[in-house]
DNA sequence: AGTTACTTGCTGAACGTCCATTCAGTATGC
DNA sequence: GCATACTGAATGGACGTTCAGCAAGTAACT
């Protein structure tokens, strides 16, 4: 066969997707391995073998979606803060943050499935919370810049992510904008950056 | 004995307690009968005796839980909508929005759920969808009123409520105001209003 | 070029556990 | 004595994990 069998790295990625995409849509508990193997077009016992049990694959999948947030919206954050305004913070992570989220649906909801297993968050496996602390650190040092910050950065960066995510997880019709195109987006993300923004002049 | 044994009714909210407090920490297929027959102090076959299946319980224990949160938020709402401004009904749905979710830390964590089980959200069960129809209706009534308004309803309610729930259900330290004391909760409906308000006035 | 030996990738049936559901049977109140 | 409330052992299915075994690649040696 000119097919490359017995490739690895190519078993891993794909039992990966298969493994994020069931997840993504039924949590943990819900999915199950037998689903992600069809999915993957693997034997029965490879995930096991490769990744040793099902807790283990579900980080091996966090972590893999854990890194793509880094890189789409915390990396480009921090290359600009040094320079910028706190207008120009919130208007950049609104960008990268609402792109990201739009085109990355099973991240959203895997997040979601996340933040409700509670053990995670208070033992040493919390990834979305190292995360958060990242971005924080970065909106405290250029509020600093404001000799009068009339906002504290908890606060701007929790209404700037509730804000943002809140309309890719409900899923009541009228609210959601999952799988909007793009002007809906842009409209969206300019009413949350203007949001932001009065609250940080007014008051 | 003088206890009251054989109480249909005790024994029902005995289980749907335990069941709701099961279902909000573990999710619909990580709870288990078992355990929830042990918190509610009723036997192994209680619960399939009284409802059934595993899925009607969760749909009781879900509807109890919308009535809750229709009496507290959309009840005070509808009676004052009538003859307030949007500044007033922003307030007080903040307000009582609020105090509801400090005050049902389960009733967080199952709407939290159940966006994730996203059958029922497009089928025929989906109380929380109905009830931000109703919040909306209402909202777009005392938007009318406004000649110029610079904010659609569903834009309007979907800040609101993003802003309100947030918080609650991120656990992430620094952002969760889940368990705070009655003047951190004053403080954060004061910023939530205050943002929306000036969203509404500004533009 | 062919044979052997060894490593690595992978398979799928078998096993054991967990768990929702059922139901024959018991207790209770009227 | 009859309906209602309740019990808990039995049942069967779903699912994660294990593992003996097979196949594919690689290297060394003839």
């Amino acid at each position: 066969m000119a097919l490359t069998q017995r490739d690895a790295a190519r078993s891993r990625s794909s039992i990966l997707d298969a493994a994020e995409e069931a997840f993504a849509r039924s949590g943990y508990d819900g999915a199950n391995i037998s689903e992600i193997c069809e999915a993957a077009e693997v034997s029965r016992g490879l995930p096991s073998y490769l990744f040793g049990t099902k807790e283990l694959l579900y980080r091996a999948v966090v972590d893999r979606a854990a890194e793509r947030l880094r890189e789409r919206t915390i990396e480009p954050l921090r290359r600009q803060s040094r320079l910028s305004s706190i207008e120009a913070t919130i208007e950049l992570f609104v960008d990268t943050y609402v792109d990201f989220l739009a085109s990355e649906p099973s991240i959203v909801r895997l997040l979601q499935w996340e933040m409700l297993r509670d053990e995670h968050h208070t033992g040493p496996f919390a990834p979305t919370s190292q995360l958060f602390a990242e971005v924080l650190a970065i909106f405290n040092d250029v509020l600093k810049k404001r000799s009068r910050a009339t906002i504290g950065g908890p606060a701007l960066l929790a209404s700037a992510v509730a804000l943002c995510f809140f309309p890719f997880m409900a899923r009541a019709k009228g609210f959601s904008i999952a799988g909007a195109d793009r002007g809906t987006l842009r409209k969206h993300k300019e009413r949350i950056t203007r949001l932001l923004l009065s609250g940080i002049r007014s008051s």
